[in-house]
DNA sequence: TCAGTATACGACCAATTGTGTCGGGATTAC
DNA sequence: GTAATCCCGACACAATTGGTCGTATACTGA
């Protein structure tokens, strides 16, 4: 529960690696595909919606592939799961606004919402940059990068 | 995606149901389920979960049924999400220690992981008295409750 | 122009997980 | 002893996710 998909998984290892080779004008599906061991045909997919989604850019024909439309910085891990498994919601009442407001008495959305806020908010703070940029291990005690407020 | 199961979610309304209703010594499954409308024998199983965990003490008989093991305000939604869905991360790769350690290049697991602790660190802030207490609409403005930190 | 490389897209199946039901057994109060 | 209640494992069904296939389309370079 509460996971990742491995597609969104997918979708940010793959901007990930683009991210870390900014000097190549683009990457095939099946470069990245194969430097993971993950499915090409799968990965393609989900390239292609996050290029539908505005993230990359693709380019077909030979030397083509997929280069990212935006800075690694301006890329939120967000928009990625956003773009690849939609909207979510942490609590599953939340779905067409029809089930659960058959129970009225039940207050438990409202607090709930509030922490889908707050942990939407956590992911709006990491970008793509972020993930490539792997610290050595050994904690390397850097400041505070971000910092969210729960307000009940 | 990251979204409550619904059995996670019947939990934390019957825990939520049970923190309002303190004056009575227990309250059955069947109550509950009627309150709002859940599948009785789903929710007697996911009651039995909790009891099993410790969140809750049961009686059997006639007037059994189920009362809060702890103070409401000491039961986290953490621990209730816990014992009903398992131990969760949100990386899909974190299953065995093994599907992802092939892949030693992809360092997109530790920032994840970090994600998936404040994620963790928000759940456990929250109590079910906190569910309980439904304030009116209307925006109380009351205080910052929790500040969660969030170190890349 | 043509072959090769690559994306685009929809349909489809397989695997997993989530949801809910059933049935029998054990406890407790009256 | 009977009715209410918890306990628990097995099962069936539904939904989601993961992955494959086939084909169409676009671009490149010789
Ligand atoms: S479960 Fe949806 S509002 Fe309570
Ligand atoms: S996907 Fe598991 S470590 Fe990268």
């Amino acid at each position: 529960m509460l996971k990742l998909t491995k597609k969104a998984d997918y979708g940010l290892i793959a901007l990930k690696y683009l991210a870390e080779h900014p000097e190549t004008p683009a990457l095939s599906a099946k470069d990245i595909a194969d430097a993971y061991g993950i499915p090409a045909q799968l990965l393609a997919k989900i390239l292609q919606l996050m290029t539908k989604k505005g993230l990359l850019r693709s380019h077909a024909g030979m030397n083509g592939g997929y280069a990212l439309a935006r800075e690694a910085r301006e890329i939120s891990a967000y928009e990625v799961i956003l773009a690849i498994d939609g909207p979510f919601f942490i609590t599953s009442c939340t779905k067409g606004a029809k089930s659960c407001e058959l129970t009225p008495s039940c207050t438990i959305k409202e607090p709930l919402a509030r922490v889908n806020d707050t942990i939407a908010g956590v992911l709006k703070s990491i970008s793509i940059q972020d993930l490539a940029e792997h610290e050595q291990p050994g904690m390397p005690a850097n400041g505070a990068a971000g910092l969210v407020s729960l307000r009940l």
